[in-house]
RNA sequence: GUCCCGUUCGUCUAGGGGUCUAGGACACCGCCCUUUCACGGCGGCAACAGGGGUUCGAAUCCCCUACGGGAUGCCA
């Protein structure tokens, strides 16, 4: 079987990180099994759906490397094509012309509630049709259970009695959800629909309307949401944030999808996954069941692991923007470092705050815990360090031997230079090791930094 | 209210009747390395929601309870 899988976001907002997740199992179900992967915009809210957040879809899915493989359907553009089928089903049989007023449907509504039935209408058995507006609802059976095997909870089974008789086309002739995905996602050939697991109970109703039109009903994986941290759903109050948040954020679309991967779904113990292993592996039957909290820790650890294995060049690209270099020689010395630069941190910002005394040439900015470090005796002994030092060009390991002779000549110790050197040429108490950095920054720039930082 | 789903360290998870004195990762703590901050190495803390069954044996199977989530819309 050509496996075919859709993500179907409605634009009311941004892409968040749940959609991104399932548009991510989506994306490797059908890579996995050599598919398509299908994107739709279920707009058929108009009223809620805005131009700007399917933009918004559009750029946190290319961002992650998501895109679908055919230009992405748009579902109101589908509308004639699902009032067509609606009336289909009405003729079928298995759907009826409701003409119940509002006030009619509430008190049905709450008498069927009280006596734990589902909604009927009495539109559903009769024959004569008023001339006026009218809704189609699904003729749900009153007897019997429908069972639906689930590729990620399993078997699931339901009384038909649990079942309202839906609306699926409103009164204005434009499709609800249960018709207008059912609809589309025969259309499109999807077989697998992978999508959140609020959408469970929803499988019940659709499936009574694929057996309506006699279609093959697809394969179904709803794959539990995710939840911040305090673990409650993911609302905007708990860190919902849109994809483009965490890239802005300084996270690597390769690191989110690694992470998005690992909620929710393992493989052995493996915790660093390539999209090449992803594909290789990604299964239905290794999705948890349960909810998974989402962990900006881990998160960032393996950020970072990506941050390491990344090109240093390419950083460099990435951290430019961030610290405004004003030396002609900021890029030489910040790849340079880059190694031990990277090795610190948890995000390319993380690297562009730590870099950013070698972007700017002359005396740093010394911060206010760095200042004490340049004390009269500490600026005695860099005093003497500067006449002593040896002729470029420099290099660490040279450096690191010369500097442990010249300390041993004049009686010191590393900790006596140490720290005051390194607040003299970065301003700061921490940094990559003072000969990496002395050989970053070069012979003059390194020796005009500790005349000025010292007033020599 | 009714129906559906879920519940292993703080978090993500491994585990699919005995190999579990429950493994890994993140976080946290300690030690080592070290001029600083990190990296790294070593070690530590820490979990089968509760109660009943089934079985020679249960984290694994069944039931109940509790808690969490979802559905019950002319929202998606």
């Amino acid at each position: 079987m050509n496996v075919v899988t859709r993500f179907a976001p409605s634009p009311t907002g941004f892409l968040h990180i749940g959609g991104a997740r399932t548009a991510l199992f989506n994306w490797l179900f059908a890579r996995h099994h050599g598919g398509t992967y299908l994107l739709r915009i279920e707009d058929t809210d108009r009223a809620r759906s805005t131009a700007e957040a399917i933009e918004a879809i559009h750029d946190g899915l290319s961002w992650l490397g998501l895109e679908g493989d055919a230009p992405a359907v748009s579902q109101s553009a589908q509308a004639p094509r699902h009032a067509e089928v609606a009336m289909q089903l009405v003729e079928a049989g298995a759907a009826y012309r409701c003409y119940l007023s509002d006030a009619e449907l509430e008190s049905i509504r709450e008498k069927a509630r009280a006596e734990g039935k589902p909604v009927r209408s009495p539109w559903r058995d009769r024959t004569d049709r008023p001339d006026a507006a009218f809704v189609v609802r699904m003729k749900m059976p009153d007897d019997g259970v429908m069972t639906i095997e689930d590729a990620v909870q399993g078997s699931v089974t339901v009384q038909h009695a649990q079942l309202d008789d839906m609306v699926i086309l409103r009164a204005d002739g434009s499709p609800t959800y249960m018709l207008a995905v059912v609809v589309d996602d025969h259309d499109m050939g999807v077989t697998h629909v992978i999508r959140g697991d609020d959408h469970l109970n929803n499988a019940f109703r659709q499936t009574m309307v694929y057996r309506g039109m006699g279609w093959d009903v697809p394969v179904f994986a709803h794959i539990p949401l995710i939840h911040g941290a305090d673990g409650a759903k993911l609302s905007k109050r708990h860190g919902a944030l849109g994809v483009d948040a965490y890239r802005d954020m300084g996270f690597l679309p390769d690191a989110m999808v690694n992470y998005l991967l690992r909620l929710g779904w393992s493989h052995g113990d493996e915790e660093i996954i390539s999209r090449e292993d992803a594909m290789a592996w990604f299964g239905l039957d290794r999705v948890g069941k349960a909810p998974a909290r989402f962990d900006m820790d881990k998160l960032a650890d393996i950020n970072s692991h990506y941050l390491r294995a990344m090109d240093d060049g390419e950083l460099w690209a990435l951290v430019a923007p961030l610290v405004t270099p004003t030396s002609p020689n900021a890029e030489e010395r910040v790849t340079k470092l880059m190694p031990l630069l990277k090795e610190r941190a948890k995000t390319h910002k993380d690297i562009a705050a730590a870099a950013g005394f070698l972007v700017h040439d002359g005396a740093p900015e010394i911060q206010e815990d760095a200042a004490g470090l340049l004390d009269e005796n500490a600026v005695a002994n860099l005093h003497k360090l500067l006449g002593d030092l040896p002729e470029g060009p420099w290099e660490a390991e040279a450096l690191q031997t010369f500097l442990k002779d010249w300390l041993a000549e004049n009686g010191l110790k590393m900790k006596d230079i140490g720290l005051p050197l390194r607040a003299a040429l970065t301003g700061t108490k921490q940094s990559p090791s003072i000969v990496d950095v002395m050989a970053a920054l070069g012979p003059e720039e390194a020796a005009g930094r500790i005349r000025k930082t010292c007033k020599i």
